[in-house]
DNA sequence: TGAATGATGCACT
DNA sequence: GTGCATCATTCAC
């Protein structure tokens, strides 16, 4: 996952203020924002701080631990690639399923019409829920990853957080 | 109304 | 490592 943070983070959506894209983030936490970048991939966010205050945390990856089939089969369900681009979807590995922002969309057929859900409603059809169990990881931090727009400090802050030993990150840590 | 630009992924070298 | 697909959003006319 990655941080953005405030209007003052300039990497951050948010960084020229409240538009009809980012408004969402001003919101309230908890609540789901995607958006579509380079014209191709969704990207799902989650809104993390108290209404009036923009930030959210970006979903870069994710290990798939069930519903390996249903992945794949969104994955191939999401691609407009024919012949060898869907055979290298079909073996492809479970660990690369979802291991890329754009590619977790694919994999949950997450778009925008998921966009202002809420995350924390049970109710909901995109929906975060409590493990049923949990086991200590080793968490690492390092940059984010495609912002080279953005200027110091913000380029080199460490809010990226990744778990070190797994195989489904995006960009190797 | 138009031009620039991405919080990417994939093929190819 | 380089190049490209492809378009919503943003901001400048």
């Amino acid at each position: 996952v990655e941080a953005y943070i405030g209007q003052e983070d300039l990497a951050s959506h948010a960084r020229a203020g409240r538009t009809a894209r980012n408004a969402i983030m001003f919101g309230s936490p908890g609540v789901a924002y995607v958006y579509l970048v380079y014209g191709m991939h969704h990207c799902l966010n989650v809104v993390t701080e108290a209404a009036g205050r923009p930030a959210a945390l970006l979903i870069r990856a994710v290990e798939p631990v069930s519903g390996v089939d249903a992945m794949r089969a969104a994955r191939l369900d999401a691609t407009r690639a024919e012949g060898s681009g869907r055979d290298r979807i079909e073996s492809l590995p479970v660990s690369r399923l979802a291991a890329g922002p754009g590619l977790v969309c694919a994999a949950f057929s997450i778009d925008r019409s998921q966009n202002e859900i809420d995350l924390c409603n049970p109710a909901s059809e995109l929906r975060l829920e409590m493990a049923t169990h949990d086991e200590a990881l080793p968490v690492a931090t390092g940059p984010r990853i495609g912002i080279s727009y953005a200027p110091e400090p913000w380029l080199s802050m460490p809010w990226r957080y990744f778990v070190r030993t797994s195989a489904a990150l995006s960009v190797v840590g």
